[in-house]
DNA sequence: GCACGTCTGTTACAGTGCGTTACAATGAAC
DNA sequence: GTTCATTGTAACGCACTGTAACAGACGTGC
């Protein structure tokens, strides 16, 4: 996997500050943020691999951010609280937190728990959709995460190819965020754990987007839903309805 | 994902019947064991999802079994111990546990921890099925273990052939999970003691494949059920419900 | 406006993976 | 020995996917 990209999440600026430091000290990129608002902020403009989320945020209640944020996304989540009793962290574990660590806690501790977390996930990355198959809609489309197929608004029904699925799956996960060509990559190659070359990846994921388009665009030259943001990748730039069945 | 299978590791024998209880009265399926040698035993035999391994084992040491345990298979390990010092801790995680559970520990808080760890969602590479004939339904077909035989759902009988038979057994046992053909080879292979060479299998799976679906699946150009992942293997994408007799 | 470099879209092509078929080898039943 | 079911091997063709090449689009500087 790339360098580990944590969201450090602390109304407390000091508290925030010094985590951020110690984590990035320690080989992770750390970013820092300060309430819910931030954390959308940063969310819907880069790759996060993990949230790192305080419990007491001033007026807004962790808990509640972190229910709202599992039910949008599988990022994985660790909750710090300063309150170790235990339902509070039953609390914290009902709501889709992967680990919950009580302050005071050891640093060297808290790295091997974020670590073990991030092991854990590494099969689902931070672009990761949902294993769970699910019926997505988008701009009168629909896609069978399942079946791999799309229909158009008309009707029409369109196979995928396997990589043409998993692409797709992956920009609806994460619409109107630009996506590079090394994120994108990483997130259709997920292989469990051999780490391919995050390097030069040629035009493969050009050639990919270009035969998507092809099928779910009405002119692929003009592309209304996938589009290019030039110098930096692409875009799903429709808003998606997750249909859970 | 079907019940959660639990193996529970202790040498001693009544706490580990109150874990196999307290886990079993909440959902989980919970297999006991006391030794390396029984962890061995046991998974040589069934699926497992999680392992819950105390640390004290007599004259064993449960850290030294995780690190084996987790060079070889890509297992859930939470480790259980009444060492809460945080150097014992980091020794857990450094060897690759997923969890590092405190004694005494309060009952729902391990199992929240526990189901945490599942959620990750890694799955058990350990392919083997019970030897237990059994009685299985699936998407309206019904798989009788012990006869070889399958009932479509139109109520039409089709008798396997021996390899047919396993294979169907080791892709039931293991529905949702993509399968490797090595994964697959092994499984079939298993005699019962000695490991098989896991090595070039030719075409021989693919065409084991073709022949049970041409029994199992009404349109086999389009298989429903057993369904190809390019460039991995093959998986069993449909839920499985198991009769025992 | 024009020239130039960079970035992107498209096409053709080659390599790989997979499904299918035919055939050979094996073994059990008679 | 003969017959039949079972199972692995070989070969062919198709679908999928990455690479290479070229052409167009875009941006910058003049």
């Amino acid at each position: 996997m790339a360098i580990p990209r944590l969201l450090v999440v602390d109304d407390d600026g000091e508290m925030r500050e010094m985590l951020v430091t110690f984590l990035q000290r320690n080989g992770f990129i750390a970013l820092p943020a300060a309430s819910e608002a931030e954390i959308l902020a940063v969310l819907s403009q880069t790759r996060v691999d993990l949230i790192l989320l305080d419990v007491m945020l001033g007026c807004e209640n962790g808990v509640q951010i972190c229910a709202r944020l599992r039910a949008e996304r599988d990022l994985p989540i660790v909750l710090v609280s300063a309150l170790s009793a235990d339902q509070h962290q039953m609390a914290g574990y009902e709501v889709g937190a992967d680990d919950y660590v009580a302050k005071p806690f050891n640093p060297e501790i808290l790295l091997a728990r974020i670590r073990a977390v991030l092991r854990r996930g590494r099969r689902s990355p931070s672009l990761g959709y949902r294993r769970t198959a699910a019926v997505w809609r988008f701009a009168g489309w629909t896609y069978d995460g399942k079946r791999d197929e799309v229909t158009s608004p008309s009707g029409y029904q369109v196979p995928l190819s396997g990589r043409e699925s998993r692409l797709l799956k992956v920009l609806l996960a994460n619409p109107h965020v630009p996506l590079t060509r090394e994120e994108i990559a990483a997130a259709l190659d997920v292989t469990g754990e051999g780490e391919a070359a995050p390097e030069a990846q040629g035009r493969a994921i050009d050639v990919l987007v270009g035969r998507l388009r092809s099928k779910i665009e009405a002119n692929p030259r003009q592309p209304q839903m996938l589009r290019t943001e030039r110098a930096v990748g692409y875009v799903f730039g429709v808003d998606v309805e997750r249909m859970d069945a």
